[in-house]
RNA sequence: GCGCUCGUAGCUCAACCGGAUAGAGCAACGGCCUUCUAAGCCGUAGGUUACAGGUUCGAUUCCUGUCGAGCGCGCCA
């Protein structure tokens, strides 16, 4: 059992007592030191619905809470607050047994299976910072939710389908027959551009991309050959990208839009039989009474063109099906932004009308803002063109490397080189997911590259400091027993016994910059505890207890920040 | 026109589904390195939570309205 969940038992077994068993004991972590480490709230709650005095079912409450052992001081305060202290002996034990076990204390419920689509780029051009928040924030939640026992299937659902691909391969057979093909491809972006002029301005360019589109469409043997290198290419590409940003993402999770191909005259058939499909101007389309306006009018949820032609509304609907049947999921995430939100309503609702998906099967839109330039407007570079993603890479680790040339000259340049990747590319994706991802996203240099105060650098700072302690100690137990008695050995090990509860709210609301605001927390208490307890220095007991503390923080930190996808280092 | 998301310190963001005196970081000002890495620690200052009502012991949070912003809404994804 977790704290919050002992807490939220033993407190809701005391209203009981007290005389009210339906009501819920609302334990929290306390907001102010003063008021103990956890507050119990329900107790006002429960006296308004039986219109008794607070205080007095409060007293009642205390007087029933079996907390011996756990509990160093229980208080009522205010209208009916009870304020709990924990005993140092019971967090040092706690703390003690959470060491002991790989997964931290978390791993307890047998696996749900999860599907979680994220990163998803167009395979057509390179990737952008367009696909930054997408990828990182996917790649937190599928390792938190796999930490903690789910069974976890990455989809990156990429976009290698559709008309753009017709023109690329099309452009590809040019440079091909002029010899440049590899030298083209090597840059992915110019190549796009290049194609995309060439459809512009030259119509029999663009009259033999539209018979390629075709061509692939109905499984020419040759275009699909040409298509599946651009692909190759594209995908070596992104994986690139996923490798030096610390994605897990790799081949075996590729599952693109052209996968579904085959699939999609048997989701307008099914739907069709499942008397939802209406023909309207030419087009089939679904209107849905959930989305009907004021005046009684549904919306129109196109699944086919009038030309014949197939929306990602039916690819996401053979996705959908694919996903709760084949892999048999429970929970489907969707890591993709907001704008979209619209369409994931009328897909989820559609896809249960259909009988898609079963209603076991949970469907979540994990929805994240849109990047906003400095000025709050769509993000653009000055030239007005994307910010591509290796760029942004690029020059977090330019950054990252003069500061820690400033800051420790004299580590060879190899040893900065690693440091500053470590570094910047954790500035870049903590900047990110330390945000709640449902707002809108500035994106600014010194904002993101910044190295101070609430950023990755401190996070893996607090760990070289304490890394660089265990290197002076020399061999010692990690888990000697634990003896708390300074203020901040207790708010330290009190953080550390919360990992577990963090973990699991992460998980319920897929949010990472609950994590992130965590560790925050965490290396802000260890660096206070650095200050006011000296480790090495310390004797006997103390020294023991402190170095197994500080083993449980570098543990914890460590772990943490490996399930936001960032490293740590044992210098910097 | 309809719908979704939002409006919190000068700036960037939090606030654990209604809890106590709304918290951090950056920027500003002042302290702390002969002592485990100062990318750090401590302190000061900074707020009518857009505005107006309502619900109740209690509202940044829930409801209504106003103002303002961003984004969606039939053949792109």
């Amino acid at each position: 059992m977790t704290l919050h969940e002992l807490l939220s038992c033993r407190v809701a077994a005391a209203l009981a007592a007290a005389g009210a068993p339906d009501a819920a004991p609302v334990v929290q972590p306390s907001s102010k030191p003063e008021f103990g480490d956890y507050q119990a709230n329900g107790v006002m709650g429960a006296a308004k619905a039986l219109k008794t005095n607070p205080r007095e079912l409060a007293t009642k409450v205390v007087a029933a809470l079996q907390l011996d052992g756990i509990a160093s001081k229980i208080e009522i305060a205010g209208p009916g607050f009870i304020n709990i202290t924990l005993a140092d002996d019971f967090l040092a034990d706690t703390v003690t047994r959470q060491q002991a076990d790989v997964q931290l204390g978390t791993g307890r419920h047998a696996g749900d299976k999860v599907v979680i689509d994220y990163s998803s780029p167009n395979l057509a051009k390179e990737m952008h910072v367009g696909h930054l928040r997408s990828t990182i924030i996917g790649d937190a939640l599928a390792r938190v939710l796999a930490f903690r026992g789910d069974q976890v299937v990455r989809q990156n659902h990429v976009g290698d389908w559709g008309t753009q691909f017709g023109m690329l391969t099309a452009y590809l057979v040019e440079t091909e027959q002029a010899g440049s093909e590899a030298l083209a491809l090597d840059d992915l972006e110019g190549f796009y551009r290049a194609a995309k002029q060439r459809f512009d301005e030259d119509a029999a360019f663009a009259d033999r991309a539209r018979d390629y589109v075709v061509k692939l469409q109905g499984g020419d043997v040759r275009v699909r050959a040409l298509w599946q290198r651009f692909l190759e290419v594209s995908l070596a590409h992104c994986e690139a990208v996923y490798e030096r940003l610390g994605v897990q993402l790799q081949r075996d999770d590729v599952m693109g839009e052209s996968a579904y191909n085959d699939d999609l005259p048997r989701v307008v058939v099914d739907l069709r039989a499942a008397g939802l499909l209406t023909e309207d101007a030419g087009a089939q389309v679904v209107f849905l009474d959930e989305f009907k306006n004021k005046e009684g009018e549904a919306q129109a949820y196109i699944i086919q063109k009038q030309d014949g032609g197939y929306l990602y509304s039916t690819s996401d609907l053979a996705a959908l099906r694919y996903r709760a049947g084949k892999l048999g999921a429970r929970r489907l995430l969707y890591v993709v932004d907001a704008r979209q939100g619209l369409h994931f309503q009328q897909l989820f609702t559609l896809g249960r009308k259909a009988g898609f998906i079963g209603a076991d099967v949970a469907t979540e839109h994990v929805a994240f803002g849109t990047m906003m330039g400095e000025d709050g407007k769509p993000f653009k570079t000055r030239s007005g063109g994307t910010v591509k993603l290796v760029e942004l890479l690029d020059e977090a680790e330019r950054r990252a490397f003069d500061l820690v040339s400033e800051k420790n000259p004299d580590l060879a340049e190899e040893k900065r080189r690693s440091i500053a990747r470590a570094v910047g590319i954790g500035a870049v994706k903590y900047a990110d997911l330390s945000k709640h991802r449902t707002s809108d996203y500035i994106f600014d240099w010194n904002t993101m590259l910044s190295f101070e105060g609430n950023t990755a650098p401190y996070l893996q700072y607090a760990y070289t400091r304490l890394a660089s302690i265990f290197r002076a100690a020399g061999s010692f137990d990690h888990h000697a027993k634990l003896t708390l008695t300074e203020p901040a050995e207790h708010a330290l090990a009190l953080q550390l016994a919360q990992f577990p509860d963090l973990l699991a709210q992460v998980a319920a609301e897929t949010c990472p910059h609950f994590l992130c605001a965590y560790l925050y927390q965490l290396a802000t208490r260890f660096s206070r505890f650095y200050e006011a307890c000296p480790v090495l220095k310390s004797e006997g007991e103390t020294r023991a207890s402190r170095l197994a503390l500080c083993a449980a923080a570098a543990n914890t930190l460590k772990t943490g920040l490996g399930l936001l996808g960032i490293a740590v280092l044992e210098e910097m």
